[in-house]
RNA sequence: GCCGGAGUGGCGGAAUUGGUAGACGCAAGGGACUUAAAAUCCCUCGUCCCCAAAGGGCGUGCCGGUUCGAGUCCGGCCUUCGGCACCA
């Protein structure tokens, strides 16, 4: 073969992509002989064109894969679409094309677009998640879920975007706002599908510290979202009433500094203590809002089971209804909002707990302190100062408490007891288990767990989603569609308006149907899922080939393709997904574990999360205008040097900052050494290597420098790509090399040798 | 407020476990080639002192500490970027 004079990469390129297609060689085949690695990267919403972030997340994947074929592993490197979604059916009201064709269209474009790229997938697998075949799983998942009281419609609040017309989950909602269109959420009451997620919280916090191939920050935001609260639930007694006020507290040590107690608009007992209408309607729309504090007395008083203290009862509209009981007990001098409650509407103040490093009796000080921020003394210490409530505070024993107006601010620390009857004196830590232990045995409450976790509601009010497959029939209610039924074909006789509610109910021929049960008139549900459904096992469906799977037949399989491939070896993708996404495929995971899909708990094992692509100092975005397009890249320099300035300029895990010079730089690398190549073609016809392996007569200086270059460099290469996938470094490495080479003079055999080999 | 990253030349970034700070690339300056430009190739490139060379001083956000030795470890700050946020 003879080569260019000039490199030319769009010749290149095609003829190797070419070749390779020809012959299928990224076709992955289940071999058991060889040891499997599964790459993946998250797989793109078909929007109609790539972006530098896919060209980043891609290239990064690619090279993973092809360096572990090259380490003699079977690779599964596959690609599909993330193919439902609100984009489709927007692009169908603005243009009137169905989400169908118009998302195909993308699909088809794309897909040439991942091709020109060079990236080594197998298309035998491709998922696409409107195509039937793909959603009845998705539907057979929830009639599994249902079979195991893991599915359940309920009526509740729900956060509702106006503009989008549906439901969002809670993780879709980012300050009050639309994950999507930034439109501010309001809340609705509706009935709805939910996935009890928060069946497996405890398995899936605890499953973090198994995480140990992710990026332990991606670990700490799942920690915090599921959020464990370890504490105690106390029935305090209502005065004229049956009903006793169950509340949650973490800090049982403070029991005895109750001064009221807030309950959540919306508790049960809350429509029997309250008649004042036009208040409760001021406390609504302030629900749930940081900015200020609101509530009402409800004229009842409760008691407190452990030192009988009559305290009154609130609706407040900063007590969540939807954790813990919906109730708290408040203890304003040791709660920062239960203070500023107290200050609002007068209530008094009973100090329990003082910081620990004080004596208690301390020695009056020498000189007249400063009577510090909120009715504390501070006392000078070794740390700066010390806190310590002034001595007016928490006198007299049982008695109602002080009301100190000049407080500023409550003590939330850990302490000692006071003003706590027989735990006086305790610290925090050991007043807790005292007190924990005194409320159960005197069966006034039980220790208890609660999470920030709540379960992920599915339905949407969409057309371009999954259909929900239950039937409601006027006589058998709530009916599951059998599963020889599914798929639930989605209709394509609606027209998609983005008005009113669910465009399903359009379609008479959907709507209408038979109940299962007793043969008469039937409707269909007609919300469909959230699409983070399609996601939460996408990964699950590239372990088999492309065309009918049957799960169920898997489910009998103990040594199935299916189990072969999981877990996933490396995963790959953006952070902003180090909650929603992932959380959701953990839970997937975990319920097909249990149903007997899969015999792994966790989904991923290793987690490689990219920075953004930054131009400008801002993320590339359409709406910000800085966008650099993949397409004029590849025509320009071609995929290899788009490819290589993405892997260069940053390691993976950080932000890149675009660099249009910098891409002209990746170019001339690839300039240099095909040139390089050009010019000694002669000098590598050189086949034997006879010189390095008998290392029969000393080398010359140079020669044995370049030599040593060479296998440092494939040390450094290796050590590059294994450790951290740090391929900035391993392609510097490649430069230097480079460097050496182009340098290099060959004037004898062995020179020549040493150079080919480098 | 809580949790977690990150601060190194003009810029992107290097520096396995404490051991030559600034690899590699970009930009910049000078030179070669050219009628000229582009491309390519060569040289310089943290900063200060010195005419220059040789050499030396100072340098990894700030202050202090441990050590023969600190970008790296410890304590205390400052700045900045993320995530969560009335979770009782």
């Amino acid at each position: 073969m003879t080569l260019d004079e000039k490199y030319d990469p769009q010749k290149v390129e095609l003829r190797w992509q070419k070749y390779w297609a020809e012959r299928g060689i990224y076709i992955t085949e289940l071999d058991v002989s060889k040891k499997k690695f599964y790459c993946l990267e998250m797989f793109p919403y078909p929007s109609g064109e790539i972006h530098m972030g896919h060209v980043r997340n891609y290239a990064i994947g690619d090279v993973i894969a092809r360096y572990k074929r090259m380490c003699g592993y079977n690779v599964l490197h596959p690609m599909g679409w993330d193919a439902f979604g609100m984009p489709a059916e927007n692009a169908a009201i603005k243009h009137n094309v169905h989400p169908s064709e118009w998302t195909y269209k993308n699909i088809n474009n794309m897909k040439k677009q991942l091709n020109r790229m060079g990236l080594s997938y197998d298309w035998e697998r491709e998922v696409t998640t409107c195509s039937p075949e793909y959603y009845r799983w998705n539907q057979w998942f929830f009639l599994k879920m249902l079979e195991r009281g893991l599915a359940y419609r309920k009526y509740s609040y729900v956060n509702w975007c106006p503009s989008c017309a549906t439901v969002l989950a809670n993780e879709q909602v980012i300050d009050e706002r639309c994950w999507r269109c930034d439109s501010t959420v309001i809340q609705k009451k509706l009935e709805q599908w939910f996935f009890r997620i928060t069946h497996y919280a405890e398995e899936l916090l605890q499953g973090c510290d198994e995480l140990k191939g992710w990026p332990e920050r991606v670990v700490l935001m799942q920690k915090n979202w599921i959020g464990r609260g370890e504490g105690v639930e106390v029935d305090f007694p209502i005065e004229g009433m049956a009903e006793q006020l169950k509340i949650f507290t973490t800090r049982p040590d403070t029991l005895f500094g109750v001064t009221f107690m807030c309950i959540a608009l919306g508790h049960p007992v809350s429509e029997k203590l309250v008649k004042d209408i036009d208040t409760l309607d001021a406390i609504k729309t302030k629900y749930g809002k940081e900015d200020e504090k609101i509530g009402l007395f409800t004229g009842y008083y409760a008691i407190n089971p452990l030192n009988g203290d009559r305290v009154p009862v609130y609706v407040a509209n900063f007590v969540l209804i939807e954790y813990g009981t919906g109730a708290i007990m408040s203890v304003p001098a040791h709660d920062q909002r239960d203070f500023e409650f107290a200050k609002k509407y007068n209530l008094p103040i009973r100090v329990v707990i003082t910081p620990e490093d004080v004596p208690q009796s301390a020695p009056p000080p020498p000189h007249p302190l400063p009577h510090g921020e909120g009715g504390y003394l501070k006392i000078p210490s070794s740390e700066g100062y010390l806190k310590i409530p002034s001595p007016l505070m928490g006198e007299g024993e049982g008695g109602g408490g002080n009301l100190l107006s000049e407080i500023t601010e409550a003590y939330e620390e850990e302490g000692i007891l006071v003003n706590s009857g027989q735990f006086n004196g305790l610290r925090s830590e050991i007043a807790r288990q005292q007190i924990v232990r005194f409320i159960e045995e005197k069966g006034l409450g039980k220790a208890t767990v609660n999470f920030k976790l709540r379960d992920w509601g599915i339905s949407r009010q969409r057309y371009w989603g999954t259909p929900i497959p239950i039937i409601y029939c006027d006589k058998c209610g709530i009916v599951p569609v059998p599963e020889k039924d599914l798929p639930i074909i989605l209709p394509e006789d609606v027209k998609v308006t983005g008005k009113g509610g669910s465009p399903l109910l359009e379609s008479e021929k959907f709507l209408n149907t038979e109940c299962p049960k007793c043969g008469g008139k039937a409707r269909r549900e007609t919300d469909t899922m959230d699409t983070f459904v399609d996601s939460s096992w996408y990964f699950i469906r590239y372990c088999f080939k492309k065309g009918d799977i049957d799960l169920n037949s898997e489910l009998r399989t103990p040594d199935s393709e299916l189990k072969f491939w999981m877990p996933v070896d490396q995963y790959i993708g953006g952070v902003e997904h180090a909650v929603l996404h992932l959380l959701y495929s953990r839970f997937f995971t975990r319920v097909l574990r249990d149903i007997g899909l899969l015999n792994v708990s966790e989904p991923f094992q290793n987690l490689l999360t990219q920075g953004m692509v930054i131009k400008d100092g801002a993320k590339m975005s359409k709406s910000k205008g800085n966008v650099v397009d993949p397409n004029y890249l590849i025509e320009k320099y071609g995929a290899d040097t788009s490819r290589l300035f993405s892997l260069f300029a940053a390691p993976p895990e950080k932000d890149l900052e675009w660099s249009d010079k910098g891409v002209e730089g990746a170019n001339r690398f690839l300039t240099r050494l095909w040139g390089v190549v050009y010019k000694n073609s002669d000098k590598l016809q050189v086949t034997s290597y006879k010189f390095i392996k008998n290392n029969s007569s000393p080398l010359a200086d140079n020669a044995s420098r370049l030599f040593r270059k060479t296998h440092q460099t494939i040390k450094r290469v290796t050590a590059d790509i294994e450790r951290e996938y740090h391929f900035n470094t391993a392609i510097a490495g490649l430069m230097e090399l480079m460097n050496e080479i182009t340098s290099f003079e060959s004037k004898s055999d062995e020179d020549r040798a040493i150079f080919r080999f480098a």
